[in-house]
DNA sequence: CCTGCTACCTGATGT
DNA sequence: TACATCAGGTAGCAG
């Protein structure tokens, strides 16, 4: 018995689905390829969405750092650029470690999303390949089949205001978070992000949730 | 019945021969081995030849962009470089391209020269394994023997100055060649070389032929 | 030594 | 048909 599962696929392809929720923009999504979870260490980021939704010209030369929030409010900064060799745009530095972590493979879709009332700011989420060919092992913790937000997850969705200053005031920042009508407070993780970003901080936070048991959902 | 064939070979290890016209430097030649015609896209330069006649280090950091005609006037670029790591030097992009268009295979010999009178240009060109291996099936045009200019070609060759200002004048450039005592015009190709490069035209040019069939070679 | 990353390159594929 | 794209490669360098 699944939650209502329904894989961000369907929402993301069909704005006009009464479950979607205005707030978040669905950006883009694509299933990865073997190399994209392979040694070569990058993503290659589809041409018409890279330039419909990425910064343009990948930063021209040298790229850019872009930086995104995961499931569990983890900052993931990526290499962005331009490679005028394949024509092509990709995410570089930092990538295979996201790989690692969410423990992705071939067929696994990776989605990019925005939350429309910080529109700056930007979420990375993924799903398991489609539950056909399901034979995960389920290796240490990753059994999940999604790690999204919003869309993803549309009973599962809370964001409040950022308090400015909480992050540099304090070593172990918290920032409070509405579920289920409920106040909860949320660790920022800012210790151990596989790739450590301190510094840049917008000026105004919204904060989602993702990863949650089933045993939660239901509770 | 062979026409004066000879393979360019012997002129070129010959420069006392009577045929050899010293007005074309031949460099060097190679035979090619399987890997310089498959899937590794590369030509090893022989590193007695590549230090004797190309650019000293391969262009050391980055390699360089060496150009070159062949037998139908058509410009080729390859990038030539040296690599530490096999320590050798190589031409890699753009050589399977030549590969390709001239059909080459193991055994056959690929050879460079230079033009004296105008000491910067650099030809390419080409001779079919010994006739002893001859099975060549003769796909689409690709029944010549070789493909060369001056010593491969001693009966057919020529060379004009070149008209500066042409190639930048016109959009369907020729140039004039005197041919058996006939002027005749030849088009430049710059509209398709497989890798294009209509930039870096040198103040002289004089100009060859290559590939002519028999039937014109004894008409 | 090995690993990750940058910046190249190319063939296959789809349009 | 040519062209654009991208999946799958490479070399070289930094750590």
């Amino acid at each position: 018995m699944e939650p209502i599962q329904s894989s961000s696929h369907f929402y993301l392809e069909n704005p006009q689905n009464p479950v979607f929720d205005d707030e978040w923009e669905p950006l883009f999504q694509k299933p990865l390829t073997p190399s994209d979870v392979g040694k070569l260490n990058r993503l290659v980021i589809p041409k018409n969405h890279a330039e419909k939704y990425f910064p343009l010209g990948g930063g021209d030369s040298g790229g850019l750092l872009m930086s995104f929030e995961d499931e569990s409010c983890k900052r993931w900064s990526f290499r962005y650029s331009y490679w005028n060799s394949s024509q092509s745009y990709v995410l570089t530095k930092g990538w295979s470690r996201y790989v690692k972590e969410k423990k992705l493979h071939a067929g696994d879709i990776v989605l990019f999303q925005r939350h429309r009332p910080d529109f700056g700011r930007l979420f990375i989420g993924w799903n398991r390949r489609s539950a056909a060919a399901e034979e995960d092992g389920g290796s240490a913790g990753g059994n999940e089949r999604w790690g999204t937000w919003g869309l993803g997850h549309p009973y599962l969705e809370a964001h409040v205001p950022y308090q400015p200053g909480c992050l540099h005031a304090d070593g172990n920042p918290k920032r409070l978070l509405r579920l289920f009508g409920v106040d909860v407070e949320c660790q920022l993780d800012v210790s151990e992000p596989s790739t450590p970003e301190s510094s840049s901080v917008s000026s105004q936070c919204y904060f989602i949730v993702g990863i949650i048991t089933d045993s939660l959902l239901y509770a």
